[in-house]
DNA sequence: GCGTAAACGAGACGGTACGTCGCGTCTTAGG
DNA sequence: CCTAAGACGCGACGTACCGTCTCGTTTACGC
């Protein structure tokens, strides 16, 4: 004799097809209770109580708590992190100051924190994690390079190597609980800089 | 019924005072632990288990997962990061190299990757952590400082930012998994430098 | 997105009237899944499977697990298990011999004893059982009572509590797995006549 | 962060042994979940919510639900099913109405009910059940057997078989759920004595 | 020199979460 | 209206660890 639950729930089936309610709402919840508990809270049972979501539905559909994870990251993903003043010293800059709001401001600093220290201990999450990284410093390294053209970067200069330095810099940051100045922010772009163009 | 051990105990209590052999066995437990299974085998069970220790001898003395990786950690600094070649590109170079060694080649890399995930759950890590990081960077601030009397970087030059930069770009190439090549290390220090020295 | 499958269903709708393909393709699955996996192994979900048939066809036509394992011994009720030797002792030890045989050479052993053990938890099955019980006594009273115009029994012998004993007696050795040898089977006829009649 | 919880738990660890008052409070429970919910609602962890108990607790000391039952089967076993009026044909009549009472007039029903169902599915609570349904059946003939030395029975009488008779029929209605009038119990005996003892 | 106190191993305990299985219901899409 | 298919909420399964507790033993130290 199954057991009946008293209450209606609130989503049902829709039929032989995945529901995007359900979808909808397991993200939702997987966001609000990392936002609100904090990694060490982040279970499947606590996401599908606050979903009202069955767990083998999100077994199902995401298989590991890093695949939630990293979904509910790239949902809240900013289209636009490189501003574009015409000067990569104010450039450089603005995105480090860009970076950092984004993560503070918002629950995508819990989730992208919670994120790494999955990939600590699982190796699909480090895979993750680290395209994650790359693609994020080859978005930094096309901003630095606008400046070659316009001269204020010479050739040779390795943007690859200076865009890696930048979103180290702002992990680090995120990671140890420091946060990072708008002065410390513009200190870092003339630092970087310094070999190739003179402090604004 | 109390229970009788079919074998005696390695060790037994020495009387009213902490047993030095008990501290050593759980520390090599845990780091062997740590190093074998992986963050995610790291549990106090386990280390119990193979220190031939009670749990309650752990979490007496440590207190706490995140206490007992700390203290690991602590006893497999290296002593000597930095080289004094007499040359900042070369020292800068050089440091990269040996901290990405050291974390490569011993259990200290996965040690420290441990400490950072467990940092973004747990408040005490995360102070833990942020110390360790300033130190390093005050550690390769004094490094390249070196260099201003020498005449190979300016007064002007921010040591901080420089190294807190280089110790954030290891810290990523651990956390995502990807080694620093020799040649990138290399590429660092002249990126970095740039604006002060000519390459080597 | 909804599911193509790979391979073509084996069995379609034939329009808006029960598929008798598909009655037959449970049944005989239900069976081959209790006699192969047993009573813990069958499930509805197993009988689907192995019926390729949708779970909602059979809680459609059958209702529950119970109602499904009934119409399943049903089917492998046998027609005949009364003798007729002109003797009720070799008649008893007969139909005893008979009994145990169809219940221990068919798959009909496992599925009665499956009906029992639902008819512990569920009302329905209990009335079901209790209802072939008495069938099966009735049956049984009136070969025994063959004997009373053949001056086996005297007419007074209450031939319902003979064969509710003898069917008693098949069903517990049924549940606790002894089998019945003919020779206790002999025993238990002339143990159960022995104040009517005289051994053969 | 692991789990605090809010409320003491009502029972703590008496150390490196086995508590007795978890043992028993872990029989209560699941004596009085199988009274109240029946077998289809005795589950693991409605015995440990009611016991208040931990459900590694249970599975480490019963290891599965079947041998949980058999203890509180155990527990309920009653010390004197067999009556000693001087007349087999009291003394089994007797007996039935005892057993039948015993079983429906207590717990001691629906749990060996349950441990019959549970027997048909897994093969150790089936040796358990056969080992407990011979030794009924022992019990009883040691009970008829005492009618021999007294002329009640002749020597060469089936004790065991007769008595085996006797459980299968309290067993047969218990399981299919009819109860045994005084008046059944007596012409039971009648019948079985039919060929040795004069009607009472 | 002897009793006390602390450290230790062991492991039981109440819990939480894990990841899986089956339940019975629902909707779709196709005959 | 029937069918196959399968998503869904739900709850139980049996297991791994958590952190706490008590036990009995062993030793050093203070009275």
């Amino acid at each position: 004799m199954p057991t009946r639950p008293v209450t209606q729930p609130s989503r049902r089936s829709i039929g032989a097809q995945r529901n995007p309610e359900t979808r909808d709402a397991v993200l939702d919840a997987a966001e609000q209770v990392l936002t609100e508990r904090g990694l060490s809270g982040f279970t499947i049972e606590a996401v599908a109580r606050a979903a009202r979501a069955g767990k083998p539905t999100i077994y199902k559909w995401w298989g590991s708590k890093a695949a939630l994870l990293l979904e509910v990251y790239d949902r809240n993903k900013i289209a636009e992190f490189h501003p574009n003043t015409g000067s990569v010293r104010r450039d450089v800059a603005g995105l480090l100051v860009n970076l950092m709001d984004h993560w503070e401001g918002s629950s995508a600093g819990p989730v992208f924190r919670s994120i790494v220290a999955e990939a600590q201990a699982n190796a699909d999450a480090r895979h993750a994690l680290d395209a994650y990284l790359q693609d994020l410093s080859r978005y930094i390294a096309l901003m630095i390079g606008r400046g070659i053209p316009r001269g204020e970067l010479p050739p040779e200069a390795d943007c690859t190597l200076m865009a890696e330095m930048i979103s180290a810099l702002a992990l680090q940051r995120l990671l140890s609980g420091r946060s990072l100045s708008v002065k410390e922010a513009g200190l870092t772009a003339d630092t970087l800089l310094a070999g190739f163009t003179q402090p604004a």
